[in-house]
DNA sequence: GTCTATATAAGGATAGAC
DNA sequence: GTCTATCCTTATATAGAC
């Protein structure tokens, strides 16, 4: 039976508001207000903001990994498992037409603000990557594995940013639909058969 | 000959800065400093930080009809003016990886801050997507010129984000190659030849 | 049009009582 | 571990002299 600590409810509550409002934009006593202790009681869990962006980081790591690691699990082929990183844009749907994806727009606003924590929130990226390319080395491609990651994370990112700011469902869709057509074009070129795990 | 007012350095200088460090994070001390004016000086041309806002965003429109309206002047086919406007990526390739996208990281910070002028930031991305969606025309697709205008759109801003947090040049070269052979393969397909204005 | 104050508010951070 | 009170800095914005 696990107790949930106020450090942990002072994370789990940024996170949620660093992705819906921004990093900078959310305050101390934002996150405060929100849980309902107060802000002088911050500093004795976190020395500074940037901590607690650390641990959002660390938390938002954490559960990515669990992710991907149930898709692993769960999963029966390489394919079926990039499509499942494909549909995030489908199952999130309404939190990133509201916000945007919040591994890309935390990794935008970082880079403007030339935060020390940049390379933690790219790290985020880096697991997707990392993650994808063992999909596409099973798939067979371990040539341009590292690429037809970068590829398709880009693309997920160019799709989650203009659902942001057109609010088209339509157009997620068709480009969901378009991504799981490429996966298996992927998947049906010479080089293919390699299954042993990354 | 032009006179440079102050009211244009202001908007210029707020141009810059509101891509390079965040509309939030930039105040009217860093473009006073910039410029060498004071900050008191600054409610005199603008009456809020909002108003700035709005001024940069109609020198933006400004800036990318002049530079489409360019494009439509110079360029023969639809096809080289579609492939002018992925090569962005390459010409403005140090900016972006430094900085992103100047449209796409507005609209995703305004989005965050829920912003009154969140539309004006969009109307960006709406003066791209019109002027993509009449070379798709021009280039015969006129069914679904919508989508591949916003297609292409997502895919530029999917790679501006990833060339921005992993400051790969060999990945937006690869892309802006890929991108060109999709656009070489519209054109090619049937249902092709309109080429009136739009 | 530009300047020098100055008002006012908010945010990050600290000290110390309980 | 949590609270109140307070400090310090920064930011938007205003008033009024030049």
């Amino acid at each position: 039976m696990k107790e949930v600590t106020t450090r942990d409810q002072i994370v789990a509550v940024a996170d949620q508001m660093f992705y819906q409002q921004g990093y900078e934009n959310t305050s101390f006593a934002d996150i405060a207000n929100a849980i309902g202790i107060s802000r002088g009681n911050f500093y004795y869990h976190f020395k500074t903001k940037d901590d607690i962006l650390e641990a959002v980081i660390d938390r938002r790591l954490q559960d990515r990994k669990d992710m991907v690691a149930q898709w692993d699990a769960d999963e029966e082929s390489p394919e079926i498992r990039i499509c499942k990183f494909i549909d995030i844009l489908i199952v999130n749907g309404e939190k990133i037409k509201k916000f945007g994806c919040p591994i890309g727009t935390l990794s935008s606003e970082l880079a403007k603000l030339n935060h020390p924590n940049q390379d933690g929130a790219n790290a985020l990226f880096g697991l997707f990557q990392a993650w994808l390319r063992c999909q596409f080395v099973a798939l067979g491609r371990e040539d341009d594995a590292d690429y037809l990651a970068a590829h398709l994370l880009a693309r997920s990112q160019g799709v989650a940013m203009l659902a942001n700011a057109f609010q088209d469902d339509e157009f997620i869709r068709r480009e969901v639909e378009q991504m799981h057509g490429w996966v298996a074009a992927q998947a049906a070129l010479p080089g293919r058969g390699a299954t042993g795990n990354c």
